[in-house]
DNA sequence: GGCATATTTCGCAGAAATGCGAAATAGTCG
DNA sequence: CGACTATTTCGCATTTCTGCGAAATATGCC
């Protein structure tokens, strides 16, 4: 049976998506979607200043969505949870109203 | 070949993040899992007022994750995207480590 | 119509998120 | 060490989100 989830873990669960919750975050998501970038190259592809991208990019990583590696003087970003780019590809296709075969969401 | 998605596509998608950035919006989706429930049920669930579970509810079917019907006094909420629940499981798993089997993710 | 119940909308005050530029940090090269 | 590059942290002003109680709306009943 069920038991009721605890506020932890309805919080930690939370966390997760609220950082999700924002176009230059999903925007850094697709950028990542097919291989880890370095920071300077998410800057440029999501247009807004270095601090503010790297927050983004903080944020993402507190909530356990990216990995990051410091090679040389670069950072580079890898997602962390596969799960998420195809769980969007799911939400795309049903938010059309398409009839959505659910097993191809996480692949 | 993939094209890059276009800022209006990306905040689509955000909004049912952001939706679901809330735990007790996270409860409120558990507690519609196994069928629709009114809104007095939720905000006993919940454990705050009228007023705040109603916006809750508002800001979920407004991204498009649930959906409500009225019946006589009542209104009735169920979920409108069953993949979210599903997902939810898989995030769960994965962020405990877990070797996770992506195919069940998706249901 | 008039009253009771279920739910939403409104207005407000406090909390959190955002974006930015300046400053701090860390790694590399000479 | 000193100059340089890549990135993060800080402080701040602005916007957005939250929760609450009061008022508004809608429905059913007598």
């Amino acid at each position: 049976m069920k038991t009721r989830a605890t506020l932890k873990q309805l919080e930690s669960r939370a966390e997760v998506f609220k950082a999700l919750g924002h176009p230059d975050r999903l925007r850094i998501l697709a950028d990542l979607a097919d291989g880890e970038r370095c920071v300077c190259e998410l800057v440029e592809s999501v247009g807004s200043g270095w601090s503010t991208v790297s927050r983004h990019l903080s944020v993402l990583k507190a909530a356990g969505v990216l990995t990051d590696e410091k090679r040389g003087l670069q950072v580079f970003y890898r997602v962390a949870l596969p799960c998420v780019s195809t769980f969007m590809e799911c939400l795309d296709a049903a938010r059309q109203g398409e009839a959505v075969e659910m097993r191809r969401c996480c692949r």
